[in-house]
DNA sequence: GCCAACGTTGGC
DNA sequence: GCCAACGTTGGC
């Protein structure tokens, strides 16, 4: 069991979005970055712990507990030449890509950015890093306890 | 919209 | 295998 932040651009699917899915659930596509896709095909397992992240919007911060539903799978755009996330170098017999489902838990306050880099109880969390752009990080226990347990649950 | 930081590409 | 150029991310 393990935790993690997964980013989402609200502009593609936020956590309402997220909420009006059938059983609440999406499929993480489109990752195009080896460190991420990793993390989702190695070291994932159903019923681990998600930060559900709003990124690259108005207010970027955590907006809800989710949790991992499904392990990972070929990510279904890469085949698709419609689709921004279309990858031509990738096949069916070796898929480059891969995602999990993700499941929504509970929608949560929003919890920014700015208010999580006031503890110092989460100066190592790897999204708070300087030039950090990975779309999934891995979270460490205490901080997840400390994010869940007291700035979420405030 | 700006721009720092980073990952990827591709010529050599 | 190096590394410059380019494209992208994402907070501000």
């Amino acid at each position: 069991m393990r935790y993690w932040l997964m980013k989402s651009e609200p502009s593609d699917v936020s956590v309402d979005d997220l909420a009006n899915m059938p059983q609440q659930t999406v499929a993480w596509y489109g990752v195009r970055n080896y460190q991420a896709r990793n993390f989702m095909r190695n070291q994932m397992s159903v019923g681990d712990g998600v930060l559900f992240y709003h990124s690259n919007c108005k207010e970027a911060g955590i907006a809800g507990i989710a949790r991992v539903s499904a392990p990972a799978y070929p990510d279904a755009t890469q085949f698709d030449p419609d689709n921004k996330y279309f990858d031509p170098k990738a096949t069916r017999e070796s898929p480059r890509w891969f995602n999990v489902d993700v499941q929504l838990v509970r929608k949560t306050r929003l919890v920014p950015i700015a208010e999580l880099r006031e503890h110092s109880e989460l100066q190592n969390l790897r999204t708070l890093q300087k030039g950090n752009r990975l779309s999934i990080t891995p979270v460490d226990p205490a901080e997840w306890n400390f994010i869940v347990g007291h700035l979420i649950a405030a």
